[in-house]
DNA sequence: CAGCGTTATGTTTAATTTGACATAATGCTA
DNA sequence: TAGCATTATGTCAAATTAAACATAACGCTG
């Protein structure tokens, strides 16, 4: 038998890639990679998305309850990979720093949310035309 | 420095979600679940394929190039889930016995597949729309 | 009946991913 | 200058996932 060992950590606050409850519903995931490396995808949209809304990557990990650790090896793989320059951080001073998306940033995001808008719309319209009874 | 240490086991057979090589790419990834559990997808489809091509579990795996012992566990868990009986199976007898498709196995494949059919190429397509220099 | 190649499972081990903890550096402010 | 809230990293532990190993049962065949 399974032992279900309860969780340290509650979940994180990031969205599902699926959120239909019905019967049988399916699911997607997308996100962009480079040479065969992961360098965007829906998590990093809510992560920069939560330091713009917060002024901080720290305010942001504890609004999505993720790790500051991860988030930020995230984001500097991919400003590295992608050579995009997301972020302006400031460390010190008053409030003790914090970060701000770039320009570039912003255009990224834009682009990218443009790209992902109606993906899953169009496979759930897909799988109800193939599924249903 | 990160250490990559030499895999045990070479890469599957299974295809990867994302083909393209160019710069950058998209890669998606689409499944079905039920109640919040994997019930069916990709690597599902390949597997069965693989089993109705060579007449075994066993042969696919091979194949494939992935352990029976999960195969396994991956083709009881849909159909304990989904409630299709994907396959019929033979125990001992001539050539030790064998796997096939069921009817019911086969249109289930068969809806699969047209579901699944035209995303990877409306991925791609809107992601060059968007990402286009 | 022994051998073979299957399906069918339990158990153990390894690899990977994720979370936790620790600490330095920075530059404001009081 | 001490305190503070950040960014920036290293290291270690825990949890999860995947692979490997070990066998039993089955029913043909020679």
């Amino acid at each position: 038998m399974r032992r279900k060992s309860k969780p340290v950590k509650e979940k994180s606050n990031l969205s599902s890639p699926c959120t239909q409850e019905l019967d049988l519903y399916p699911c997607s995931k997308i996100w962009i990679e480079k040479k065969g490396h992961l360098v965007f995808g829906d998590g990093r949209v809510e992560l920069f998305k939560a330091i713009e809304e917060t002024g901080s990557i720290n305010k942001a990990v504890h609004k999505l309850n993720i790790s500051y650790r991860h988030a930020w090896a995230y984001i500097k793989t991919s400003e590295k990979r992608l050579k995009v320059k997301f972020l302006r951080y400031k460390i010190g001073g008053k409030y003790g720093g914090g970060a701000t998306l770039t320009e570039e940033g912003k255009e990224f995001l834009k682009r990218y949310e443009l790209f992902r808008k109606g993906i899953n719309e169009m496979v759930n319209l897909k799988f109800k035309k193939v599924f249903r009874k």
